[in-house]
DNA sequence: CATTTGTCTTTTGTCTTATATAAGACTGTA
DNA sequence: TACAGTCTTATATAAGACAAAAGACAAATG
């Protein structure tokens, strides 16, 4: 692997890998070459390849299973591996998410800014519910840039259930790191008091987190409204003063 | 290094590492030998170490400096640490915590259990209050057994400013390592409304976790209130349909 | 015939050795 | 004293040897 760029070479291989991955040659869940076969394929030893794959390995990316390969992991939606209180039903059941809507706004001041596009630019508005065993649990509302995200239409947002990673990396080849989030507490406005079926004000977990594409560079901002449980943990019993 | 245990080499020098910090063979911010030296002692190579220290340097008990050494971390209280919407003040000012209180309670059937403590045990509970710029945002509730720590008082917890790992690391040898955090909305009850200056029943965020050692026994438990500042981010202003 | 056991190949995982790079101390010189 | 080289020692990277795990498949076993 030719020296460019003066990065460390496991790094070149990192972002080799990784644009090779953009390039759809190996699907989700399908073995890459073996590490060796990388090494030798890239002029490097089968350690540093490892090295590499240990990065993506980390970020997500790639899974491994000794004994049989390396492989690429499927893009799916951050709430939907999340381990939140209302999220972890009875016996771990996995969310739903129902496609509520997709609608062009224009963003907002700061939501511009953060996003990196002018004042008033045009987002694309997804909003999904969340259900646990029937019951509405959460909602999430996702924005998009419609300069990075042209012709989006509601048929393919079906199509993938709403999620939005999977669609930025297969129709557009942006492919999604998890944000870090934001977590608040607010109140139930209105609209989320009638979806998630709780009093106006009754407090929400509020998810806020923008996620960037693998060159740093902000894509996709999200906000989730999750219902907390009733179930108020009392951690004691009876007190004595010290 | 003896092959004991059956576990990889690297980890059995995490293991020792990890018992020589605590047998105090190095302060905080203090540096360890180097690895070469480390891998002379234990009898591998400093390739090995180096893996060793890897994981310790994510566990976050070491950092290092390339070309100067890698050095002990000091324990620090997982809030102090924390990037939390109230606690990140204006100018990234540092959150200060003021000692409410220490008392002995007896636990509640579940926290018994989780704590790994017969039901009714006998907890410390030291309370803390959260100051950002003077004011208070949040308030945070620490709950260990008696049993695991013994002769706590009020003395030793006020000059560590409550800081209890650092407390648990000192006077008791027990490292903790962060636990995974819990996120809920919950109203605020009178107790946190009258210290948090906010009326009862407004949104409070609640993180609630379970701090084990290194050998993964359960060990402290905490919850912390924290209220959310009101600038909602309005992330929109006009929608049209799609 | 079904089931288990062994062995062979391919893969990831571990470990060592060698070398590069970074930081700071030291030293000679203007 | 100020400054530039250089030396020492530390972490960082790279390559390759070897170990352990998984699965496929053949041979043994009831």
């Amino acid at each position: 692997m030719a020296k460019l760029s003066h990065q460390p070479l496991y790094r070149q291989v990192v972002r080799e890998v990784l644009s090779r991955i953009e390039a759809a040659e190996w699907r989700d869940d399908e073995p890459l070459p073996s590490e060796t076969e990388l090494g030798k394929n890239f002029g490097v030893s089968q350690g540093t390849v490892r090295k590499a794959l240990d990065e993506l390995v980390v970020e997500g990316v790639l899974y491994r299973r000794q004994g049989v390969g390396t492989f690429v992991a499927g893009t799916s939606d951050f709430l939907a591996r999340s381990r939140f209180t209302p999220l972890t039903g009875v016996g771990g059941e996995a969310p739903k998410f129902e496609l509520l809507g997709c609608v062009r706004i224009n963003a907002g001041e700061q939501l511009a800014e953060v996003l990196g596009q002018r004042r008033g630019a045009v987002l694309w508005q997804v909003r999904k519910l969340i259900r646990v065993a029937g019951a509405a649990v959460g909602l999430e509302e996702i924005l998009l840039p419609e300069r990075s995200f042209p012709d989006l239409d509601m048929r393919r947002v079906r199509e993938l259930k709403g999620n939005v990673p999977e669609l930025c990396w297969r129709d557009y080849g942006v492919r999604l790191k998890d944000g870090e989030v934001r977590y608040r507490a607010v109140p139930a406005a209105q609209a989320e008091a009638r979806l998630l079926q709780v009093e106006v004000g009754e407090p929400l977990l509020q998810l806020v987190r923008l996620s960037r594409d693998f060159d740093g560079r902000p894509q996709v901002w999200s906000v989730a409204w999750l219902k907390t449980e009733r179930d108020a943990f009392e951690p004691a019993t009876s007190a004595e003063q010290d």
